[in-house]
DNA sequence: CACTTGACCTGTCCGC
DNA sequence: TGCGGACAGGTCAAGT
């Protein structure tokens, strides 16, 4: 599930919501996604949530983060339990009361909120991390992460020199790589690919300059809509809240094979790269 | 090194 | 209605 846009989304929903509330109490329900020891964390209060490219993180008290991947299916959901639910609460209107049969953590808060933490397939994790060694130790803490697109320093030549690093893969695949660039997946790799008119089979060696600066405006134009929009809900995305995103209203490609290209007749096909589908226009993108 | 496939899991959808 | 297979916002390890 979860790219860049759908992770700053429930960042951006979890910075209204939890800020400032003290846990009271953390229950395993599948305890392998969870690493750490549960009881560090009991009494301590959230000050601050973050993102690193795909990953989400809730430093608390105590020099103790929480690190969260949510990888293909896993949700954070936010539920004021002393609410009352009295015909029509988002949660509830669009998955059902929880926790629910996919739930895998959940949170308690001191004025009796919960976070629910679900994930149908079980990929996602959470694990309890120092939080003054991040800076320093980000690669083993979080792993090998290129450049954050969003930030300012992310100019089209960082894109291109870091993209250069693997000539000789598909530029689709070099997108998707975690290590090249941060926080772009399959929805957006295609999205981008699309805007910037560049064919996703192409190797990386054989973009020019003047492709690799559209591909950088198509990677900004299409994350920075999908934050405007909520995020891309296929099946799983939900807000905090429990609302789906609606970017994929206003995609060009992504799961649009065999339907009409917005800009020339032909159709948006589907292929297999690395085995993910990318999807694109034959016709549109060179 | 470059690239593909299978594994991790559960659920849904599509064709027979 | 049932069953098998393909497939799903991600990432690893292992194999060619």
């Amino acid at each position: 599930m979860p790219e860049l846009p759908e992770v700053e989304t429930i960042r951006l929903g979890l910075e209204k919501k939890i800020v400032g509330l003290e846990i009271t109490n953390i229950e395993l329900i599948r305890p392998k996604t969870f690493q750490g020891d549960n009881k560090l964390l009991q009494g301590k209060k959230v000050l601050n949530i973050w993102r690193r490219a795909k990953m989400l993180g809730i430093d608390l008290t105590s020099d103790l983060t929480l690190l969260f991947h949510l990888k293909m299916t896993g949700q954070l959901i936010f539920e004021k339990g002393k609410e009352k639910i009295t015909g029509g609460h988002p949660t509830k209107d669009m998955l059902g009361p929880m926790p629910n049969k996919s739930t895998v953590v959940i949170f308690s808060f001191d004025d009796g909120s919960h976070l629910y933490f679900n994930d149908q397939r079980q990929f996602g994790w959470v694990k309890v991390i120092p939080t003054s060694r991040i800076e320093a130790e980000e690669k083993k803490l979080l792993g090998e992460l290129g450049p954050e697109p969003l930030e300012k320093d992310f100019t089209w030549q960082v894109l291109k020199d870091n993209l250069l690093k693997r000539k000789k893969t598909p530029i689709k695949v070099a997108l998707m790589d975690q290590s090249l660039i941060a926080g772009i997946g399959n929805i957006y790799t295609s999205e981008s690919l699309f805007l910037a008119r560049v064919d996703p089979r192409r190797l990386v060696n054989t973009i020019t300059d003047e492709e690799f600066k559209k591909l950088h405006r198509g990677i900004l134009d299409s994350l920075r809509l999908s934050i405007e929009k909520g995020g891309s809900t296929r099946a799983h995305f939900v807000n905090v809240d429990g609302q789906k995103g609606y970017f994929l209203d206003f995609a060009n490609v992504y799961g649009k094979d065999g339907q009409a290209c917005r800009g020339c007749p032909d159709k948006v096909v589907k292929i297999t790269q690395a085995g993910r589908g990318t999807y694109f226009c034959p016709d549109c993108q060179k």
